[in-house]
Parts: structure tokens; C-alpha cells; sequence
DNA sequence: CTGGGGAGGGGGCCC
DNA sequence: GGGGCCCCCTCCCCA
């Protein structure tokens, strides 16, 4: 099957593939302002998670759950630097490098925790086996994209696209020559070790070809809103890792930290192995090469590359490969915006009719340049591509947080960053431009139907859901509450920049902001902005409680204040424990009834299971609480009788019936001989085990409890 | 602690 | 099939 068979095309995928065809997108969690972590951690989406060092430190990103392959993070959050802003105190650490028409138009510095989201803790794969992400470049922003399915308690592990590696191929013969004198890095950098692999000819051709890399993009901005940036082309640093590698290659010359004559060797150790023995990523490690060129390289043969030589895909935008087993297979059409259900388009007169200006749901892609809209439609489009050079390596030294970025020379480079706009910000404006896809043919060619895994019920189809098992009646419907398991959030306020899962719960929302609350109560004229939020109230006027208590009938309205009410029970204490069955009771005479009444009995039979309830709820009751520890047999039985009575008021006939029975039996019970009294009954503290129910009756009633409101009071 | 309102999330149904 | 609408459920906040 073409899905199965399609994953190793994700190597030949470019950025504006990643872009197009992803699947999932999984934004930044929206942090509270006033929270007091900063956003680098609280930024980090739902289904990923952090994990520490003993002393507390962030040392890598994990996935919580299975996430797809085709799955966006990003963008890449930070400070903001012109080539000649950078200040002099900065820490170069996380710099990464944005250029545009192939200049340095800008860094983003994620080193402050503050402005940085959660990427700049993601650790660079050291080699294709662990690699899961890709990082690209859309428009001025980085993404990171799933290349494969992450399992849970997976480690986030990135690396450039091809894209990005050949860019920097050609940035970095080109600054090589510029800061030779650099400090070592710490790190590998990805392009650095590209580039020691690559002979002159071979760099010389990339630039090159840097050159046919800006016509993807010109290409791709052809439909993009006008107010798009003109060519675009991403880059950034890498973090470099000390290594202890022989022939000096260990220190990799950074874009800017070329302190050394390379050492361009094509004898790294890595390039020709696969080192499956390599263990689990852990920091501080050197950052190895693996080749991941194509043969055509004549680099690495060993092993197939995961990205191998570019190609054009065919047809122009496939479908994403196939996700693991366990995973929904959901694939867009070739033509279609990359997530044609999920954004709203800017064409989408209903919503903006709706939610007016304001209403701009979030701009769930890449920037404008690269969002669906601004796609090619026609296949010829698609033959403005250019083939792709072999691809970089994806390895170590991961592009996600770059260390010892280039040192910013402010004299070499010409600023051009006034106008940049923090990515966010840059994303929303996107959002309003979001919409040729609405006018893109929705089949296309090429357009297929993703088959997925269906059960028939009762005649009727069904899609599973591969993670929770649910089963939906709708691919729609699935499709939506596969988000629930993504994290993806695809909808946000462009006001409080919350995101929701679907489109009408951000326009339910939106409510919040505009004070409009469309639900009138008929009976006091009330409003509410949301129906449910009616109908509890109209419960005031209708007297309806539909939560009650099961232990002292006490009814509520919501649902909510039940649950709170049910703590009480459980949270008092109960110190009378029935040594056969360990349920606990507040009062000892109950125990005494639970021990005659259902305890001894077949306990699994439903009578007994049932009054094993009526006991609980009894001493539960207000006729229990009232009732002292030295309570005589005869005050017990008159307090059930009554609490019976009053319970059985509102029940129905069949209950009522059940409840005369065991009446019966509970009075039965609390006549019951006082002796032998149930030598395995035995009271949670402080009570001998022998003592029958009269004779625990005199001893002080030590547990005072509140009385529990029941219904009617 | 109770009760009322506000808000968000999941899912079903219909167009 | 996708999107929109609606409903139900749940939780939080606060008086």
C-alpha cells in the first residue's frame, strides 16, 4: 500500500512539504502571564513532558504519549536580534540564525527562559536512529516536525531538514572564512560537520544551489498574502557539544566559530558506520555524523539515509507516510490545505461573519508564505521545485538548541530586523490570511481517501480510535477527538492567545471577551452565554436535583457540588471496620447491623450487596448521628425505621418494596441475639474486638461528626 | 459547606 | 467527508 510504503519519501520531503502535508499541530501551551515559572517550561504542549537532572536542570523533552508522524511543534520562541542588535553581554548559546534571501537577517535567542518556549530543550539526535524530529524553517519561524512516530516516554530528539543543512552548507563555507578564531565549540554543529564531509566542489555546488532554493520560495509566496516577506530562507545555529573526537574534528567549525582549518576530512568516524551501539543521547556527548547523504554523495553507503537525495514528490505533495499501528492514519489531500478541517480559512465567511475581526481563529501553520493557501495548485507549480542536492546528515548535534551561536558580527552584517514581528505575532497575522485554501479544489488530483481502520456495530461503521479504543460514527468525529490525544489545539484567541480543540468551543469562548451571552432564563430574564450554563439554572426554578447522595440523599443541582458533598463522607473518619469485608462505619451499632444483616450472608448475592448499601447510607444519616453510642437496640431500630421512611419517600415502588424486605432484615438484625457477638469484627482503634453491640453501646461516643444534611432540611 | 454562575472539553448529529 | 451547532459533562471560582 502506497501509505506503508511511503515513509522513506518523508525523506525526501522538503520544508514546505513538512508544512503542507503535517498532520497534527501541536502548539505551545498558553501560559497564564502571572504564572511564575517561566515560559520556556510552562510553553511545553500537553503530550510532552520534561525531564530533569538531579539538581532540577531541564535536560531533555519526552513525549507523554504516542504522537504521530506528521506532528508540527513550534515555532521556535525567543529574543529577537538584528545582526548589530545583539548585546554585547549576550549569551550565544541558544542563537538561532534566521536568513532571509540568503543573509543573516536575524537571530532568535532562546536563552531566556522567559521569552524562549520549551524547544530550546530539545536535544539534538546524534544519529538517524534516534532522530524523530526535523526542524524547518516556515517563513521566519522554526518548526520541529515529527518524522516518525514517538512513542511515549520517547525522547524528543531533532535535526535539520535537508533544506536547512544545505543553507547552512553554504553560510558556513561562506563564514568559515570569517571567524576562524573562535572559541571550540562545545558542540557539534550539524552544518559543520555537513560540511566537513563535503569536498569544496561539493560546497561549492550547494551554494549553488542556495541560489535555485530561493526559488521555492519565491515560488511558494506567489500565493501568499502580500504582506509575506520575501524570500525567506532559514537558518539557524546549533548547540555544539565538546568531542572527544580523533583528527580534530571534534571541534567543528560553528558558522562563526570556525576556529579551526577544517579538518574537512571525510574519514569521520561516523560516516561510514552506523554505530548501533551508540548509546541513548545524554549530553555533553560529541555530536556525530551520520551520513545520511545519498549515494550519490559517495559518502555513506552503509546504510540507507533517511533523507535521501531530493526528489520531487510525486504527485507534488503527497500523502504523509503511514503512521505506526497504533496510530490513525490520517492524510490530506495533495491539494488541500495542509489541515483543511482544522483551519479556518480566511475566505471562511461564516466564521469571520461571526467572530468579525476579532474572531481570527489561530493561524495553525506556517507563516504566510508556506500556508496552504499560498500552494501551487497546478502541477507545474510543482515543476518550479528544484531537485534537491543530497541532503545533510542528521546526527548529532542537533539544530534545537544551538550553542555557541554565531558570534554576531555586527559589521558584517546589515540589520533587517525592525520589521520582524516575534514569531507569535507573525502567526497571527497569518491566521487572517489563511484561506486560498477554502478556493483550492478539495480533489485535486491525486486526491485519495485515507483508509482507516473501521469495525462494523450493529450494521453501522465505526472508526477506531487506535489510542483509546473509542469508536465514532464519523471520520469527522474521530478526526477531532484525535486531537484530544495530539494536544493539538488548533483554534486560539487571538485575544488571550487560549487555544481550544475546535472551532465552536473558540467561538463559545470568544463570548468571554465580547460579554455576550445569547441564553435568556424565561423565567428572571437572566442571561447566560452558554446553553448548559441555562439549563443548571433553570434547575433553580424547577426544583430539579438530580445528584443525590446515595449515603445521605442529599440532592444537588450540580453535579459538581455532589462530588464535593461526597467528600465529606469519605473524608470523616470511620473507625468501626468490619474485619471480613474491611468496610468502615461511623457508628458502632452499625457495624453491629452490617455484621448480622449482610456480612455473613453471601455477600455477593445481590439482596446482601444491596443492604450492605442501606447500612452504609444509614449510618451515613442524620437519624444515625443523632443516635449516641450507648444507644439502645430498640433507639436503633426506631432510628432505621424512621430514616427508612423518610428515604423510601421518593423512591418507587420496586425500592420500596426491596426496602420493606430489608426493613425486615435490618430490624432482624438489630434484635439479634447481642451474643455470640462476630469475633472478626473489629473496630478500627481502640475497641476490643469482643465487645457485643450493647455492650460498645457504653462506651463513650467518641466521634462527633457534623450532621449531614439530607434532603429536606 | 453549599449553591450559583462561568468556562472549557468531548462528542453526537445534521447540513 | 468536513464543518457547524448543540448538548452534556466537568471543573473552577466565589458569595
Amino acid at each position: 500500500m502506497k501509505l506503508e510504503s511511503s515513509l522513506s519519501d518523508m525523506s525526501a520531503w522538503r520544508e514546505l512539504d513538512f508544512a503542507l502535508n503535517c498532520t497534527y499541530i501541536v502548539p505551545d501551551q498558553v501560559s497564564d502571564p502571572s504564572f511564575s515559572l517561566p515560559k520556556a517550561m510552562t510553553s511545553i504542549p500537553r503530550n510532552l513532558t520534561f525531564d530533569y537532572s538531579a539538581d532540577n536542570e531541564v535536560t531533555g523533552v519526552f513525549s507523554k504519549e504516542y504522537i504521530p508522524q506528521g506532528t508540527r511543534f513550534g515555532p521556535l520562541q525567543g529574543d529577537l536580534y538584528t545582526k548589530d542588535s545583539v548585546p554585547k553581554e549576550a549569551n550565544r548559546k541558544y542563537f538561532w540564525r534566521i536568513y532571509s534571501g540568503g543573509q543573516l537577517q536575524h537571530f532568535i535567542d532562546g536563552y531566556d527562559v522567559q521569552k524562549s518556549n520549551w524547544m530550546r530543550y530539545v536535544n539534538p539526535a546524534r544519529c538517524l536512529a534516534e532522530q524523530n524530529l526535523v526542524a524547518c524553517q516556515n517563513g521566519r519561524d522554526v518548526y520541529f516536525y515529527t518524522i516518525r512516530p514517538v512513542e511515549p516516554k520517547q525522547e524528543l530528539l531533532v535535526w535539520y531538514s535537508q533544506e536547512f543543512a544545505q543553507r547552512l552548507c553554504s553560510q558556513q563555507d561562506d563564514l568559515r572564512h570569517k571567524h576562524s578564531d573562535e572559541e571550540h565549540p562545545k558542540q557539534y554543529l550539524p552544518q559543520q560537520t555537513f560540511l566537513q564531509d563535503r569536498t569544496k566542489e561539493e560546497v561549492k555546488q550547494h551554494l549553488e544551489e542556495d541560489g535555485e532554493e530561493k526559488i521555492d520560495v519565491e515560488m511558494l509566496e506567489r500565493d501568499t498574502p502580500p504582506d509575506t516577506p520575501d524570500e525567506q530562507i532559514v537558518d539557524f545555529s546549533r548547540k555544539m557539544e565538546r568531542e572527544e573526537e580523533p583528527e580534530g574534528r571534534g571541534v567543528i567549525p560553528s558558522p562563526q566559530h570556525d576556529h579551526r582549518e577544517p579538518p574537512l576530512g571525510f574519514n569521520h568516524p561516523y560516516l561510514s558506520d552506523h554505530h548501533p551501539t551508540l548509546p541513548a543521547p545524554h549530553r555533553g556527548l560529541p555530536l556525530h555524523l551520520h551520513g545520511l547523504y545519498g549515494h550519490r554523495e559517495g559518502l555513506v553507503s552503509s546504510y540507507s539515509p533517511l533523507y535521501s537525495h531530493s526528489r520531487h514528490l510525486q504527485p507534488p505533495y503527497q500523502f504523509l507516510p503511514p503512521y505506526g499501528p497504533h496510530y490513525p492514519r490520517l492524510v490530506l489531500p495533495p491539494y488541500s490545505p495542509p489541515f483543511p478541517s482544522i483551519i479556518p480559512s480566511r475566505g471562511s465567511l461564516r466564521y469571520s461573519s461571526y467572530l468579525g475581526t476579532d474572531g481570527v481563529p489561530y493561524p495553525p501553520i506556517a507563516p504566510p508564505n508556506l500556508l496552504p493557501g499560498s500552494l501551487p495548485f497546478a502541477p507545474s507549480s510543482q515543476g518550479g521545485l528544484k531537485e534537491l542536492t543530497p541532503n545533510v546528515s542528521p546526527p548529532r548535534g542537533a539544530p534545537a538548541t544551538p550553542e555557541l551561536s554565531p558570534p554576531a558580527k555586527p559589521d558584517s552584517y546589515h540589520p533587517s530586523l525592525e520589521q520582524s514581528p516575534s514569531s507569535c505575532e507573525e502567526a497571527m497575522n497569518l491566521s487572517l490570511a489563511l484561506n486560498k485554501s477554502s478556493t483550492a479544489p478539495r480533489n485535486g488530483p491525486g486526491h485519495k481517501s485515507l483508509p482507516y481502520p473501521l469495525k462494523k456495530q450493529n450494521g453501522k461503521i465505526k472508526y477506531e480510535c487506535n489510542i483509546c479504543s473509542k469508536t465514532f460514527g464519523q471520520l469527522s468525529n474521530l478526526k477531532v477527538h484525535l486531537r484530544v490525544h495530539s494536544g493539538e489545539r488548533p483554534f486560539q484567541c487571538h485575544l488571550c492567545k487560549k487555544s481550544f480543540t475546535q472551532l465552536a468551543h473558540l467561538q463559545k469562548h470568544h463570548l468571554v471577551h465580547t460579554g455576550e451571552k445569547p441564553h435568556e432564563c424565561q423565567v428572571c430574564h437572566k442571561r447566560f452565554s452558554s446553553t448548559s450554563n441555562l439549563k443548571t439554572h433553570l434547575r433553580l426554578h424547577s426544583g430539579e436535583k438530580p445528584y443525590q447522595c446515595k449515603l445521605c440523599n442529599t440532592k444537588f443541582t450540580q453535579y459538581i457540588h455532589l462530588k464535593l458533598h461526597r467528600r465529606l463522607h469519605s473524608s470523616r473518619d470511620r473507625p468501626y471496620r468490619c474485619a471480613l469485608c474491611s468496610q468502615t462505619f461511623f457508628h458502632r451499632f452499625s457495624l453491629f447491623i452490617h455484621q448480622h444483616s449482610c456480612c455473613l450472608a453471601n455477600s455477593s448475592s445481590p439482596v446482601n450487596v444491596h443492604m450492605k448499601e442501606m447500612v452504609e447510607r444509614f449510618d451515613a444519616s442524620q437519624e444515625a448521628d443523632t443516635l449516641t453510642e450507648i444507644a439502645s437496640a430498640s433507639q436503633v431500630g426506631e432510628a432505621v425505621e424512621h430514616w427508612l421512611a423518610r428515604t423510601l419517600e421518593g423512591e418507587g415502588k420496586e425500592d420500596q418494596k426491596e426496602a420493606t424486605v430489608l426493613l425486615k432484615a435490618l430490624t432482624a438484625a438489630i434484635n439479634a441475639p447481642v451474643t455470640p457477638m462476630v469475633p472478626t469484627a473489629l473496630p478500627v482503634s481502640h475497641h476490643s474486638p469482643t465487645l457485643g453491640f450493647q455492650e460498645r453501646a457504653s462506651v463513650v461516643h467518641l466521634h462527633r461528626r457534623p450532621t449531614v444534611k439530607t434532603e429536606g432540611q
